[in-house]
RNA sequence: GGCCCGUUGGUGAAACGGUUAACACACCUGCCUUUCACGCAGGCAUUCACGGGUUCGAACCCCGUACGGGUCACCA
């Protein structure tokens, strides 16, 4: 049997992490078994659908490196791909299920369900909050029911039958039908729920593995129960952990403490083949001791057996490390790309050449995490004022020190051309007058012009800076 | 509350009954470069939530406890 996934986002927001994960382990596992990788539109939420959230959903997959092989913009033979367009589809199902009497019409109103679900669920040894009226309903009493005209249909969940299935993440996994209430298929406005639509579409689309979060493990049962209505082969599921903040809860998008949406990082210069890499591990494991992979050996690599069963912890620590190590392997001209939005919307470049962005990116190449980090660097660089901390400061105060400051000063006023070659022989000039080398020599140098005792390359680095800054600083730390 | 599930170092995460519990991040040390960073070489868990059990042998199997999470919609 062919392999044949699908990753099926409702257009109610724009790529998630969660999103992405799910999407990249069905087109890993596709590619690495031969297989189709599908991308499907639930869109069967008319409130809560937005604008533009379609488009963002299928712009960051492919800004992620994420191609699908079928849907309705590349074509398909199982179409049409979006589930709105699917509705007589699912009207004829649904009839099917009403003639053989395993489903139903309910003409309760909301407000009537959820008065019933406030009363029952005083029962604390019942997790079925719900009635069956329409179901046992007869004579005049079902007669008035029928009269409201409108309703949505149920289904009519057997008694007594049992749910199991082999999860390639969490093993057996067994439900009772007890435990699961009449579920509405189809809403009152004919439109399907996603449970019912979800059956009919991966059967109809010949979807044979399913990878999807866990919170939808209690789907199954339902799920596994229209299957078996229609006598349908139920597919393989693979429910991924739940990816979760630093503080153990899962990642909802309200959350303000994590970056969620991958537009956001797309934005702020993260490289897409390091959020591929990233996301890849989320909840999955190479098995090597390499880390840093790209899209290639991680199609190459990936196996169900070695999903996780605990959930994954959102590291923004490994995201920046896995980044800076894209980023490093970056040419001088892919960098200066990366950063150039950045760079021009800060003001940055305004009445600069082309070289000087070009020596200030690669000043800053080996300590970037990502593209939008140029801005605060040369922010932290370049700053009128500046502010010694308190090891600076201690640093400076040390005996012999100003002697040095005043020599470097000397030697760097005396420059005809202000480069870093030149300035390199200045440290070193001014080292001989004042009797000072090593550390002794180079931070009092690179605290007075820079503030910091870290930094990029020095000689260059105030090169950049010009000697008008650099001289007055010194003057200044003096 | 019912039903499902998870619990390994500061952090992320391996190990699928059998040596001193991988690896990565962070941190620390050394080397290197007359500074810093980068890079390289090392160091860092008296131990796998807790209590029982099974076994010659358990982080891995079973039972219980605690803690954490998911889910119980005419949302997906």
């Amino acid at each position: 049997m062919s392999v044949r996934v699908r990753y099926a986002p409702s257009p109610t927001g724009f790529l998630h992490i969660g999103n992405a994960r799910t999407a990249l382990y069905n087109y890993l596992f596709a590619k690495n078994q031969g297989g189709e990788f599908i991308l499907r539109i639930e869109d069967t939420d008319l409130e809560r659908n937005v604008e533009g959230g379609e488009e963002s959903q299928m712009n960051f997959l492919r800004w992620l490196g994420i191609e699908w092989d079928e849907s309705f913009d590349v074509g398909g033979d199982y179409g049409p791909y979006r589930q709105l367009e699917r509705l007589d589809i699912y009207k004829k199902y649904v009839d099917e299920l009403l003639e053989k009497g395993l489903a139903y019409k309910c003409y309760c109103t909301s407000e009537e369900l959820e008065a019933e679900r406030e009363a029952l669920s005083d029962n604390k040894f019942d997790n079925i909050h719900y009635s069956r009226r329409c179901m046992n309903a007869t004579g005049a009493d079902l007669s008035e029911l029928e009269a409201r005209g409108e309703y949505s249909v149920r289904m009519k969940v057997p008694a007594g039958e049992t749910y199991t299935f082999n999860d390639i993440v969490r093993g057996e996994v067994t439900f009772q039908s007890e435990d699961v209430g009449d579920w509405v298929i189809l809403k009152s406005n004919g439109i399907p729920t996603y449970n019912f639509a979800c059956v009919i579409d991966d059967h109809l689309m010949e979807i044979s593995h399913i990878f999807r979060g866990e919170e939808h493990i209690t789907n199954t049962p339902k799920q596994m129960m229209v299957y078996r209505a229609f006598g349908w082969d139920i597919p393989t599921f693979a429910h991924m952990t739940l990816i979760v903040n630093e503080q153990g809860k899962k990642l909802s998008k309200r959350d303000k403490d994590t970056i969620q949406f991958i537009e956001q990082y797309a934005n702020m210069g993260y490289l897409p083949e390091a959020m591929f890499n990233f996301i890849s591990l989320l909840g999955w494991s190479p098995g090597i001791e390499e880390e840093i992979l790209d899209h290639d050996r991680l199609v190459e690599l990936f196996d169900v057996n070695r999903l996780s069963k605990s959930p994954s912890t959102f590291d923004k620590n490994k995201l920046t490390f896995i980044n800076e190590r894209y980023i490093k392997d970056l040419s001088t001209e892919e960098l200066l790309e990366l950063c150039m939005p950045h760079l021009v919307s800060a003001g940055i470049l305004e009445g600069q050449t082309h070289e000087w962005a070009t020596e200030l990116v690669t000043l800053f190449h080996d300590r970037l995490s990502y593209g939008a980090e140029i801005v605060d660097l040369y922010d932290e660089f370049f700053s009128d004022e500046m502010e010694l901390g308190e090891e600076e400061a201690a640093f400076i105060a040390q005996e012999g020190v100003s002697d040095t400051l005043k020599a470097f000063k000397d030697e760097l006023a005396g420059l005809d051309e202000f480069t870093a070659e030149g300035i390199q022989a200045s440290i070193k000039a001014a080292g001989k007058k004042a009797g000072a080398k090593g550390k002794m020599l180079f931070m009092p140098c690179r605290i007075a012009t820079t503030g910091q005792m870290h930094g990029p390359d020095l000689p260059k680095a105030l090169a950049l800076l010009g000697k008008d800054t650099v001289v007055g600083r010194i003057e200044k730390v003096i």
